[in-house]
RNA sequence: GGCCAAGUAGUUCAGUUGGUUAGAAUGCCAGCCUGUCACGCUGGAGGUCGAGGGUUCGAGCCCCUUCUUGGUCGCCA
């Protein structure tokens, strides 16, 4: 049985007199000679602890002298009130102390290679490298606990609406399309491999024809691809599905969880229903599938504004189909000839050919990159259409038109940040919807499926199958906050024809179809009940919850940007024997 | 796969134009100290300058290659 009686962080006035009994890691000593101070820390803070060679035995003052950093120890001792000039108003136990009695060290500890405090910034390669250390910081263990109410809420709320949790299959089928597999060999018959799931997709709409009707599951998903901040080999989904709904019964239910979980967990009330925008909409006015609201700065097309004008960039887009599209930078009129003109390279890595801007002054004057360019009136045509006034920057790009939309929505982003007009304290949620069904794959010279190829059509487009699939619009929705595309859904195909169809258009052959997929084929003749569901990024909700930069502040053991555990050196070699088991033959050692 | 940045003591960093024995803070070790709370004072130890090669009388610094980390484009249904 545990012998701790008190938690370091909750030790307070009222246990005065009490005899207790600590146990935590050794924060920090000071030794003053006769005295000696102890900071000892658990879980849920710390306390100060006083040893006084005076009232204790040799032995146990040469013990307290020997402790170090993150020692592991239990204390027994008397809580005492602290004198008026001891108090440590910056503690939460600043009020009280513990007179050591008897001291237990449990563990040693080497002298650690990081800081065990908050406010420190040692790279993160050394605090991942000894993530079970970093663990021991109160930031990152709020950030975990954080998690945990996070994932208890949804479960909570999900549980009401009468939902039931099923788990999936780790171990599972390579599919073509999306992202890279990690691929497992199978031992039995060599050649053969099992892929580690993206998604839980198939099973939960087989689970829909299984009859299951609300299904749901913290899915652990993996994919082969290349980190950033926001992006980890290995993530966490909140993956559900329901029978016999529209778009809007699986919105309400998604919607009932954030609100559910953001008063639970943030304390905040959001009104619903959130606001929708399709992803024409979005992608016009603020160049992105997944826009930031908290902030305004639309995007707007001037195109036939500046038909005529004599620029030839703007003039040749023009007569090859192309768009001018504009945004007006209120208050970055200020910024120097160097940055409007550092933007232009900031634009290019979208693929934009360049960037057009121009700056009204004070006397009347008007700095430019393309003014001279600028035919008559159409200049001040063009400053007066956008309300550009002195102080404001206007900027102008010429391109495809979603080329030339995403750069500028790229901008927008930046331009928000560096004018400071983005209001942090500030959730906005919001849906985009109608999402096209497939976009053309210029370098595999195909169409593919923009959310998967399991995602039904909007019942007006489906005669545009035939005639205009590009222009087709799908029964998906993504769910968006602050900027950062949280979770996409969709209503499925849930009939074997169109399914067929869905594969044909992306040039998946009937042959390949078959094998990859014949299972869900065949599933689906046997009475299949319209189905749609949803998913949304556990670890991304937390890091914005948390106003973390990445998610590797919000996982326990997170791995590096090439998906390599720094803690335990992995991936890592395999002895010869598991490769003879498997007949695989490692062709180049690297 | 491309581009950019970083890598110097346990940790965080400085290191000038290529020039003596590579520094600081903190941590660590030892001694002193009974009211500290980033305790204080005195002393000490601690370096393959990420790795390999090259230029040079001489390289932490210049050149080439490479590894790792971060950011980003591609990629991520």
């Amino acid at each position: 049985m545990n012998k701790r009686t008190h938690y370091c962080g909750d030790v307070t006035k009222a246990d005065m007199g009490k005899q207790i009994i600590l146990q935590g890691w050794v924060q920090r000593t000071r030794n003053l000679g006769g005295l000696i101070f102890i900071h000892l820390r658990d879980r849920t803070g710390i306390v100060q602890v006083v040893a006084d060679s005076t009232l204790m035995s040799a032995e146990t003052f040469q013990a307290v002298e020997s402790l170090r950093s993150e020692y592991v120890v239990e204390i027994i001792g008397t809580v005492k009130l602290r004198s008026a000039d001891a108090v440590n108003d910056q503690m939460k136990t600043g009020e009280i102390e513990v007179f050591l009695n008897a001291l237990t060290i449990f563990n040693a500890s080497k002298t650690p290679p990081i800081y065990v405090e908050d406010g420190q910034n040692e790279q993160e390669t050394i605090r991942l490298k000894y993530r079970y250390l970093d663990l021991r910081r109160p930031s990152v263990q709020n950030a975990l606990r954080l998690r945990h109410r996070v994932i208890k809420s949804i479960r909570d709320c999900i549980d009401e609406q009468g939902f039931i949790e099923v788990e999936t299959p780790i171990l599972t089928k390579s599919t073509p399309e999306g992202a890279r597999d990690y691929l497992v060999p199978y031992r039995q018959k060599p050649g053969l491999f099992y892929a580690l799931p993206q998604s839980p997709q198939i099973y939960k709409q087989l689970l829909m024809v299984g009859g299951l009707d609300r299904y749901y599951q913290l899915a652990r998903c993996f994919r082969d691809e290349d980190g950033r901040a926001d992006r980890q080999a290995e993530f966490t989904q909140f993956d559900m599905e329901m029978s016999f709904v529209e778009p809007q019964d699986i919105q309400a239910v998604v919607e009932n969880i954030y609100r559910h979980l953001f008063k639970e967990v943030v304390g905040l009330d959001i009104q619903l229903p959130l606001p929708r925008l399709t992803w024409r909409e979005a992608m016009a006015r603020y160049g992105s599938d997944k826009p930031d609201l908290r902030f305004g700065m639309e995007i707007s097309d001037v195109s036939e504004l500046v038909r005529g004008c004599g620029f030839s960039v703007f003039e040749n887009a023009l007569e090859n189909g192309q768009t001018v599209c504009a945004i007006c930078a209120r208050g970055a009129g200020s910024f120097t000839r160097k940055q409007l003109d550092g933007f232009t390279e900031f634009v290019k890595t979208y693929h934009v050919k360049g960037l057009a801007w121009a700056a009204p002054q004070e006397d009347g004057t008007l700095r430019s990159s393309f003014a001279k360019a600028m035919q008559g009136d159409s200049m001040q045509k063009l400053l007066s259409a956008m309300e550009c006034g002195v102080g404001d920057a206007l900027f102008v790009i010429a391109d495809q038109k979603r080329t030339a939309l995403t750069a500028m929505g790229q901008l927008r982003l930046r331009l928000g940040h560096e004018l400071n007009l983005i209001d942090t304290t500030q959730y906005n949620l919001l849906w985009v919807t109608e999402f096209p069904l497939v976009s053309w794959e210029e370098e595999e010279h195909r169409y593919v499926a923009e959310h998967h190829p399991f995602t039904s059509v909007m019942d007006e487009d489906i005669p545009l199958m035939n005639t205009d699939i590009g222009s087709v619009r799908a029964k998906a929705y993504d769910l968006v906050l602050n900027g950062v595309e949280m979770g996409s859904g969709s209503i499925r195909i849930h009939q074997s024809d169109l399914q067929a169809k869905m594969f044909e258009i992306i040039g998946l052959s009937q042959a390949e179809a078959e094998s990859k997929f014949g299972f869900l084929l065949e599933a689906f003749k046997y009475g299949t009940p319209p189905h749609g569901g949803f998913a949304f990024g556990i670890d991304r909700l937390v890091m914005i919850l948390c106003g973390a930069d990445s998610l590797r502040e919000v996982l326990a053991f997170p791995k590096s940007q090439n998906g390599i555990d720094l803690m335990m050196d992995t991936p890592a070699g395999v002895n010869s024997d598991q490769l003879e088991m498997l007949k695989l033959k490692v062709e180049q050692q690297i």
